[in-house]
DNA sequence: GTCATCATGTAAGCCGTTACATGATTGC
DNA sequence: GCAATCATGTAACGGCTTACATGATGAC
């Protein structure tokens, strides 16, 4: 999962570790750890893998793309004191390859149950094709219905021994499940409709009354 | 987690660790590992220290508490088939100790801001006295609250990097931590509701209007 | 010059998973 | 007897966290 966000923010723009960890806390919350234990491993073993490579960091701050609003506060905190850049020898950035990026899409299509994986893959699923894009929310969805058949089946014959709280637990359970279906539905529908939009172009109007559920 | 989900399951019955693993399954869902090469590893390290001991596993069904629905599958399983129990010799079924409902305790009592922890927690909180059932939930509270704010900071600034389906997540994210949000309260107010009613016995109306938030 | 921050890394250790090994009981 | 299920464990391995080690830069 490391890898996927990793390969997720190199694909949007070269980053040093130190930065690239706080943008990780960003997206992903600074809870869930992403320590540097575990980030700078991480990236020595994609660059080893030729899934990313250090790129020179020219040591002004030419090398830190400001357009837009990217690096926004750092920028703005140089701008408020109008001082230049360091030189910043000591950093090393990274950028991704192009077998990094297959990595990325491979990993974007990776088939896991896992919930934190699947938020990191939602964040990123922009560069896949919307083929696949909607592939991986079906899959989710299928996975989430499993879940919510799961928990009815197990439901039955556990009344004994459910209090007041556990009640409760289950209810919170089953109502968090439906709102990510309602969710994923959501999702479904609008990457459904830039299917069609691109069938419009290529082939017209045979994939419209497609099957739902 | 695991010793907190293993007290729980059992300061309700005793088991053998085979049971104990559907039960743990069914509790907080089959998905979300709890493997033998962990459970086995957990429930001796729990032996060592005391907190749970192997209870002699009478070798015929009277060894198996049949009162109420315990183990309700098996006996209707049993009834349906009419015959005897096994004698089950290599059945190891383990029993909580008094040292082992104090760690119980300490347990549900432990500040984590994991999320899964606190959901078994909130399984087995009936053992707690209310008072500190209801700071479990009031800390639970704040942590939700402390990352909202986060979330809420963090969205400036990034405008520039955001497609669709980031926004989507995000917006998803916020809606499941109110959700939440509401739920926690729901869980304070009835337990408070509990607390006012304790103290009408014990020293009447002193907390009824006692700080909110 | 010294302290805080930025920045990168390594090492020890925990915890949990997968896979393997073993063996009892029961249905057929 | 043989396969399926019940039942208990061990061993290898991986990934992540905490803590440690190092050093540059810039503020004061």
């Amino acid at each position: 999962m490391i890898d996927l966000a990793i390969l997720g923010l190199l694909d949007e723009q070269d980053l040093h570790g130190y930065e690239l960890k706080k943008q990780l806390a960003e997206l992903i919350g600074s809870r869930s750890g992403m320590s540097f234990g575990s980030l700078y491993p991480a990236l020595a073993r994609l660059e080893k893998a030729g899934a990313v490579k250090a790129v020179e960091a020219l040591t002004n701050e030419a090398a830190i793309p400001m357009t837009g609003a990217l690096s926004g506060e750092l920028a703005a905190f140089r701008a408020r004191i109008g001082r230049p850049a360091r030189s910043r020898r000591t950093r090393k950035v990274y950028g991704i390859t192009e077998p990094g990026r297959q990595r990325l899409r491979d990993l974007l299509n990776d088939e896991s149950t896992d919930d934190r994986t699947f938020t990191v893959q939602v964040a990123f699923c922009r560069v896949l094709p919307p083929a696949e894009r909607l592939a991986l929310f079906e899959r989710r969805k299928a996975e989430l219905n499993r879940r919510l058949a799961e928990r009815t089946r197990g439901a039955r014959g556990e009344s004994s021994r459910t209090d007041t709280y556990r009640l409760s637990l289950r209810e919170h359970d089953a109502r968090t499940l439906s709102h990510d279906l309602v969710w994923i539905d959501e999702l479904i529908d609008a990457t459904r409709a830039e299917l069609v939009d691109d069938d419009a172009v290529d082939a017209p109007s045979h994939l419209t009354g497609g099957s739902h559920q």
